[in-house]
DNA sequence: GTTTCTGCAAAGGTTTTGCAACAAA
DNA sequence: TTTGTTGCAAAACCTTTGCAGAAAC
């Protein structure tokens, strides 16, 4: 669940991307590296650090929490990984920006549900906005909040329902 | 400086709606969140936790952290004040959405400035995107990224130079 | 062999909370 | 008088860091 099928090759591209960044950085490729990138991008799902040091230790039990920090610094910093903020206390990190680098992000308050959505329009009004303002344009994170229909229409969403069985994306 | 010239009648609204709030929930005016109101909406700048506790310090110094903390809490649930993020690490706030309830934020990355905007289109387009995923808008929280013209141009930008004097937005 | 990396535990910084005294209604 | 509120200090929480030993080059 929440693992994707064609995980395999992404992995391959993501290693060889880091493998380039070290090279140039004068560091060093370790086995605690490998195994946090498996678990990284081994879903398509968002995860904050605490969860993916949960997933490395299924790897590797002995891979610290310290390493899982340090590693997702390293990753944001070569771009293979983006911080989003979902409106929760800690950082996540969004490993599909390889996949979708335009993608924003839609949160429904009702099911904690996020779906991520691309639109081309959204880069051409990012663009006259802030040359109106005076400004070039860097990066931009669109982030909508919404309600779930379906949960509106039939008292239940699907989402709600497998959140509450597992009690995944509680906080 | 900082300081709206027309934050007078401003904070009789506000003192006005979160005292229906109060009343509403069985609540107590006091002293301290009188103290709170003030300096938060004698100020059109986002704030933090620490500013406003500088801020309302000035005006009483006996008001606690936690107070502040807890009124800030309050005033978020009253909608008086709404939580941004300014890409930095603590929470701040934004006293400018009773004048503004549509506005977003560009943020410079050179000269850590936050400009405020509104933008009509953006409202339409969110509300298509929404719908075409299955939801209804709730609210919605756009934050352009964006580079610095005048320091690209003219090697200096007045909004830096002025925070390096004053050592303010250090972060 | 040198330099980087790791795990551990401790520290850092922000926000929340338990509690006894206090103040509002 | 009752109930909500405050200030203090401690706790909780996420994240970073110092250090000695281990691993990569």
């Amino acid at each position: 669940m929440g693992f994707s099928m064609d995980a395999a090759p992404m992995i391959e591209t993501v290693r060889q991307q880091l493998e380039d960044f070290i090279a140039a950085k004068g560091l060093r490729r370790t086995k605690q590296r490998d195994v946090i990138i498996e678990a990284a991008f081994g879903t398509k799902e968002h995860f904050n650090a605490e969860e993916l040091h949960d997933m490395t230790r299924k790897i590797d039990r002995s891979i610290s929490r310290a390493t899982v920090y340090r590693t997702l610094g390293l990753l944001v910093e070569c771009k293979l990984l983006r911080e989003v903020d979902l409106g929760r206390d800690q950082t996540f990190y969004d490993p599909n920006f390889l996949d979708k680098p335009e993608h924003n992000h839609l949160i429904c308050v009702d099911c904690d549900r996020v779906v991520e959505f691309e639109d081309d329009h959204i880069a051409i009004m990012e663009d006259c906005i802030t040359k109106r303002l005076g400004f070039s344009p860097a990066s931009k994170s669109i982030r909508i909040i919404a309600k779930c229909d379906q949960l509106e229409r039939t008292g239940a969403c699907s989402h709600l329902q497998k959140t509450l069985e597992t009690g995944a994306n509680r906080h």
